[in-house]
DNA sequence: TTAAATTAGTCTCACGTGCAACGATCTTAA
DNA sequence: TTAAGATCGTTGCACGTGAGACTAATTTAA
């Protein structure tokens, strides 16, 4: 890999800082190379580090992305939520986080009680198979995360999270667990 | 925004240290908050970003995802290539390139030709109408990005780049020109 | 108290996309 | 020369998912 994308070892060439700062020349706008565009470079590696775990908890525990949101949100809090508090902190869909809820009840890996304060609502909650099930996947797919990120140095990671997590707040993509939280409260 | 995500302006706290390098502690292997799991992050952030770019090619130009990438693909080489050759750069299935192709030669965006030396194959490029679009729609998605981005310093962006030059040589996801362009030569 | 608006969760529908089979063409090796 | 294998692009199929309608329950405002 030499030319198409920004060598770490190099100082950056002009057409790979107009890539992101495009307004400095006005020439760099008749162009794009898709290899330099963010949005294009993000959705990419995305899709890559997800196939690159989905064979963590896809293959071998049957979960898809929906049901490993499910299983990790329920998995990090104590108490049990409602399926429209982990639509929410996970962005997705209602209806996504529904039928994965519905195929993990179905396998016991949760469990839902009806909300005496709002009948509208269930209370989902990891079953003992559940804690379990969550308990063995989460060593593993930490290991491939970090297998996946061996690449960058703690350094480099703490940068990374730093970088995501100012585009995160520009974009308001982040809910915080104070908000989430009120949210939830009755 | 202050607990769940990391936050720009403080010391990372010990555990957004321990997302991304959790073997140092073998107690954080048993929680995983998903805010800090670098692929819930990566996921989440690319599918952000291309619906909030999604809106300059979709609404305005009727494109999906698919006919932009063999826009931008068309539109930053010279020189004609084949449906193979943009569905291995992009990372994208080839019967995905293959319906984009359809669409846009349906409506005169792109044109083929065939290839004298191979007749399985067509060269694809852009018709004048094609490079018209391209050339309206390049500054408008620039400008999109640099709005997104815009929370990073220009320092910070190349920091960005640089990173995930990293991981997507860690992930052999770049296609090289070269090797590219050895695949195309005949 | 009552009616309108809101919310939680489910379900149907439509659509995009990966998979895999396929025909046509080219390459390789016998 | 011929047959087996590889490759390009297309198509049918199955599946996952977002949009939005819908029911039931709750909240708000009149």
């Amino acid at each position: 890999m030499t030319k198409s994308v920004s060598s770490d070892d190099m100082v950056p060439t002009r057409s790979e800082v107009d890539s992101v700062a495009p307004q400095e020349d006005a020439a760099a706008k008749k162009r794009l190379d898709l290899f330099h565009f963010m949005p294009f470079r993000l959705n990419r590696l995305a899709a890559e580090v997800s196939s690159a775990l989905s064979a963590e908890y896809q293959a071998r525990y049957g979960l898809d992305i929906p049901s490993w949101r499910v299983l990790a949100t329920l998995g990090f809090r104590r108490d049990a939520c409602s399926a429209q508090y982990i639509a929410d902190c996970t962005r997705t869909h209602k209806s996504t986080i529904s039928r994965a809820v519905t195929a993990l009840m179905e396998r016991q890996i949760i469990e839902r009680v009806e909300n005496a304060h709002d009948r509208r609502e269930f209370r989902l909650q990891l079953t003992r198979k559940g804690k379990a099930l969550y308990e063995e996947l989460i060593p593993r797919l930490l290991r491939r995360e970090q297998e996946i990120f061996s690449c960058l140095s703690a350094q480099e990671r703490r940068q990374l999270g730093k970088l995501l997590g100012k585009i995160e707040h520009g974009l308001e993509l982040v809910q915080t667990s104070e908000e989430a939280d009120a949210k939830e409260a009755y």
